[in-house]
DNA sequence: GCCGTTTTCGGCCCGACTGTTTTCAGTCG
């Protein structure tokens, strides 16, 4: 069993063990372990003792190590056999948390959302202690919902619902600040819904004004500091609105952009050096004294960290990365682009644009590789086009100062595993891309020899965009 | 269940909001 399914496994453990109404703590454990294991870099059989890892103890370890070795879990059995399997999928439904869904389980004997429906239907939900006819209408609601909208949708989505959003909130008076937070700021794949933390001298004011936006179908919540909103645009979409005062903003923004394994590392570093994290500022222990920071780089600096960029905030390894030191690229940083394209076979500039663009990007060298004979569709070039872009590639090093521009090729390996060019001709070039293009229907053995054939060949310099499985 | 300058017990990240209560539990992020 591969380390993903065992991390699978070990939530499917957490979540049955939330709804049979065990200690959360324990229940955390087993999430924690999830999340050890895949900050660990090494694979499951690599890893001997999983104890040795921090946050899994002996209990843990012991499911671990059975999940490995038999890909079987006897908890998880047990589990299984103990609760219904419709309850699990009942979790992701609004307002509706392990406890209730045991409570739900235990007391009326639900099984599955069909008999959660017919519950709520027959007004039972609201006879029970801690229940009421508003948390039986919203379940009601969000099981009629199942299905229409995706839980996440793409983040390509929602960036051009934010655009709108933020169009909106330029014209709003008293907001002093305001940026992205959540997943959407993270730039994750897919994003469930839209946040923002907003600065400002007036909240009252810029709470009514936020109402004001366009397509709100329903308001979630409204209190002093927090707005939330569904939207109705292709989906409906949640919106949260987090209202701070200015001096506040930076803590409240990484605080709203998580993630939440971030957060709980980034809160456990505070505790360890005698400090409390909230989203309003950072808490001194001793004096009980406010801290307060005019952007997240000095509240990282505060910890004795450099800057983590919201892409890397997800609790895999980049605080402690960065206690190191550790530093992002960042866009200036890049010195070069080693695979580009021309008008040459399937490019849009010509060897003499590039050059020029790339310079202005403040690289200093890059490397022209277009396609070679094989991929006919892409209008590869042979050696004697080849040869003669060489000389268009020397003009253009004589035209344009400041950037140097390289020889090279994206060359084919074909289908019976021969490369395009010879090795008299690799050997005149800078820099060498082998890329499989074609026949992808191959065997796993076959597409295998094609790599190794580039991989031996002393010429070629890398491989690109090889299909994944 | 995990952990330890709080070390074999007692705490575990933190706060806002809602809906249920009548001071708080559950959920959410």
């Amino acid at each position: 069993m591969d380390k993903k399914n065992v991390i699978q496994s070990l939530e499917t453990i957490a979540t049955y063990m939330e709804i049979a109404g065990e200690n959360p703590f324990k229940i955390s454990a087993y999430r924690k372990a999830a999340a050890a294991l895949e900050r660990e870099e090494r694979t499951l059989l690599e890893i001997e003792k999983p104890e040795s890892l921090t946050g899994i103890g002996k209990g843990t370890a012991s499911v671990i190590e059975q999940l490995r070795d038999t890909g079987k879990s006897d908890v998880l059995d047990e589990l299984k056999e103990s609760i219904p399997a419709g309850l699990p999928p009942l979790l992701q439904l609004q307002s509706l948390g392990g406890k209730k869904v045991g409570k739900l389980y235990k007391e009326l004997g639900i099984t599955d959302a069909d008999s959660l429906k017919e519950a709520c239907e027959k007004q039972q939900i609201r006879e029970l202690q801690g229940f009421g006819v508003k948390t039986e209408e919203k379940i009601l609601q969000a099981l009629n919902e199942v299905g229409k909208r995706p839980e996440r949708l793409p983040v390509s989505d929602m960036l051009s619902v934010a655009e709108e959003i933020e169009e909106q909130l330029r014209t709003f008076t008293h907001i002093l600040r305001f940026e992205r937070a959540g997943s959407l700021r993270r730039i994750k794949e897919t994003v469930k819904d839209v946040d923002y933390v907003i600065s400002t001298s007036d909240a009252q004011s810029v709470r009514e004004q936020l109402k004001t936006l366009t397509d709100i179908e329903e308001i979630v919540a409204d209190g002093d500091t927090k707005v939330s909103f569904v939207l109705l645009k292709k989906h409906r979409i949640g919106v949260d609105f987090r209202l701070v005062e200015d001096e506040a903003f930076a803590t409240a923004l990484h605080h709203f952009t998580g993630s939440k394994d971030h957060h709980l590392l980034m809160r456990k570093l505070a505790k360890d050096q005698g400090k409390k994290i909230n989203e309003y500022g950072v808490e001194q222990d001793a004096a009980g004294s406010l801290v307060q920071f005019k952007d997240e780089r000095q509240f990282f600096e505060h910890f004795g960290l450099t800057y983590i960029p919201p892409e890397a905030r997800e609790g895999s390894g980049e605080i402690e990365r960065s206690r190191h030191g550790h530093s992002y690229i960042q866009l200036e940083d890049i010195q070069s682009d080693l695979h580009m394209h021309t008008v040459w076979s399937d490019g849009a500039n010509s060897v003499k644009e590039m050059a020029e663009d790339a310079k202005k990007r403040g690289y200093n060298y890059i490397c022209i590789t277009d396609h070679s004979k094989f991929l006919q569709v892409a209008n590869g070039l042979n050696e004697e086009r080849l040869a003669r872009q060489a000389e268009d590639i020397k003009d253009a090093n004589e035209h344009v100062s400041g950037i140097r521009v390289l020889k090279g090729t994206e060359m084919d390996i074909r289908p019976d595993g021969t490369l395009d060019f010879h090795n008299d001709v690799l050997q005149t070039l800078d820099f060498v891309i082998a890329s499989i293009h074609s026949s992808f229907s191959q065997s796993k053995e076959q597409i295998h020899e094609r790599l190794e054939a580039a991989f031996r060949n002393p010429f070629v310099h890398m491989i690109a965009h090889q299909r994944e499985e």
